[in-house]
DNA sequence: AAAAAAATTTCAAACGTTTGCATTTACATC
DNA sequence: GATGTAAATGCAAACGTTTGAAATTTTTTT
């Protein structure tokens, strides 16, 4: 019902061929001015669109690029996608975003899918469970296709054209070293689970930097959580019901933190006064609540555009063979009441 | 550089038809068993890739819907697409997502893009600039085409197939109710942008709602403000300063309940037990922060799925003509320690 | 061995557009 | 009037796949 109206249906209405249509519409100056003028005329009467769809399979280009993610609905995840879209957008590339709601067979049949769209890239942000098993096949076809392939947030080496991760070790390490240059000694931390990479990087630079300054490591200081806020609850009771208590804990992200300073307040401690709190994410919660939370921010904007610079560089790279950039991100710690002294 | 390779390759080698291989792909009973092994197992190996873009142009099929919204960055706007997405992804849709940025020139260009790219449907909450001017005109050729468009969060009777929102009027209604069932006599509102259609009715609610139980209207407590957190803050200084002031402030949204909290705070002055305050949107944040935030929450995701649902009802009905449905979604709201009262 | 039936494969058109090359038309020059 | 030149238009193929109808091959029946 109303099929849109075809450069054929024109041809035969002004009783020419296609070509002249096509040529008059695109302003080829080889076209009569008159029927130039005529045909765009009622090209614009009738509401003519070009096909886009027809020129993607005979110019074999589709402007159109795979982003697949665990989630969007999260502030760091749609920071990085409109990083994506802020550089891409412009130049006429539309993202197809897929949301695998970190499942591997999702994930899996995602990238067959936008492979079979003809995407001319694909970020991705690879599922937990396909982090977990460690299963990366599907992204074999991909690579063989000689298509931009860069992984975002989580790197894998094997055979991506790019990465842009941040350096969540590197994030740990400042935050922790932050507490002990403001005097803290006793410094515990909300370990997510080891099993995510951002969660064992952030325990390795908590570990690294307590060993570079001469700490001794305390096992009782560390502190098992997921990356909820009740997860940290009681965990945290435990942690102040010591006999050496901390005077800071570096939590693995902000939803352990809020925890946190909540089982803190309500033993009646004070923060930073008695004990100091830094959190991971600077999500926007962090810096309304009170007091307000350090933490540690990934810049996910800035990651997305340099992930879509170094598609675009791959692009239009003269030649394509052993082409490859993986950057790392420094985070910020930006800090707050939660850890200040004069 | 290593083209996708194509049936007809697969064809040549095997010396058959493309007929052939495209039935034996596609499992047609016709097909010789052997011929039908030979030719899968082949394609396997070789990677093949069913070339989606021509059978969107043979089919006139394109399985793709656009999302046309003004940002992506956002609780409420990611809930929104992933309830879009939480519908049509299982059924083979893929989503392509435009970020207006609130501007109409972006959003006139991404429809026609999407008209051009011969998307199936188009999701938009128009943007701001778009509802500032009343400008329409480029959904006309969608409405044209008898292509389903949907209207989320910002509606226009012009001549959408559905719409979806959410009843502002009765969540800033409901709030202010609550406020006065709890016994707050003098309540405050920090006001949007009137011209923002959601600042305008909650505005209204909060009015009608006093004016129904009876309250007299006194200007001098109502604020104006943006949706900014520091855009609150030397209003409601003065606020505080009056002679007669509030027990109570309805906020147009957290940001600036949250600044309102700071000054009160500053002040020195108890919530809930000086002065409630409530916001609207349930941003992530009001749960956490200290006292927490009585809110009235917006079902961005539910309101997703409601659209795609219209959306569906639309592509597969019989008769498509004076098809069109207008879902009003009640907001909840939350109560939280900053509006208790025993 | 011929004819009929069944099984398998091929042909050709279609989707909408662009573009190099060929053809037609219009006009000027001798 | 014939010829040459320029301007405008048309032809046909291409992109990759599917599919009804036709053609071919194989198998069965007489």
């Amino acid at each position: 019902m109303s099929r849109p109206v075809t450069i054929k249906d024109i041809a035969k209405k002004f009783k020419c061929s296609p070509s002249t249509v096509s040529r008059a519409l695109n302003n080829h100056p080889v076209i009569n001015e008159d029927t130039r003028r005529n045909l765009q005329e009622y090209a614009r009467k009738v509401g003519y669109q070009r096909n886009q769809v027809s020129l993607n399979l005979l110019n074999k280009k589709t402007a159109s690029i795979g982003v697949v993610v665990p989630t969007i609905n999260n502030y760091y995840e749609s920071a990085i996608i409109e990083g994506i879209d802020a550089v891409l957008q412009p130049l006429g590339y539309s993202l197809n975003i897929c949301v695998t709601k970190e499942q591997f067979l999702l994930e899996q049949g995602y990238v067959e899918k936008l492979l079979s769209n003809r995407v001319e890239g694909i970020f991705v942000s690879v599922s937990q469970e396909t982090f977990d098993a460690g299963h990366y096949e599907h992204f074999e076809s991909v690579y063989n296709r000689n298509l931009p392939l860069i992984f975002i947030d989580r790197e894998y080496e094997g055979f991506a054209v790019g990465s842009v991760t941040i350096d969540d070790y590197q994030g740990a390490f400042t935050a922790v070293e932050h507490l002990i240059k403001t005097g803290r000694r006793r410094i515990a931390h909300l370990r997510g689970p080891l099993s995510m990479s951002v969660a064992e990087q952030r325990f390795r630079g908590y570990t690294e930097c307590l060993k570079q300054y001469g700490f001794e490591e305390d096992e009782s200081l560390i502190i098992h959580t997921d990356f909820k806020v009740e997860s940290a609850i009681k965990p945290v009771y435990q942690l102040l019901d010591l006999p050496n208590k901390p005077d800071a804990i570096f939590c693995v992200n902000d939803q352990t933190a809020i925890g946190a300073m909540k089982v803190i307040r309500d033993r009646g401690l004070d923060i930073p006064g008695e004990i100091a709190v830094a959190g991971f994410d600077d999500s926007p919660i962090s810096g309304y609540i009170s007091p307000s939370l350090t933490s540690v921010a990934r810049p996910g904007r800035q990651l997305g555009m340099k992930a879509a610079r170094i598609f675009l560089d791959y692009q239009y790279a003269e030649k394509k063979e052993a082409f490859s950039e993986h950057i790392i991100l420094p985070p910020q710690l930006v800090i707050r009441e939660s850890t200040f002294r004069e």
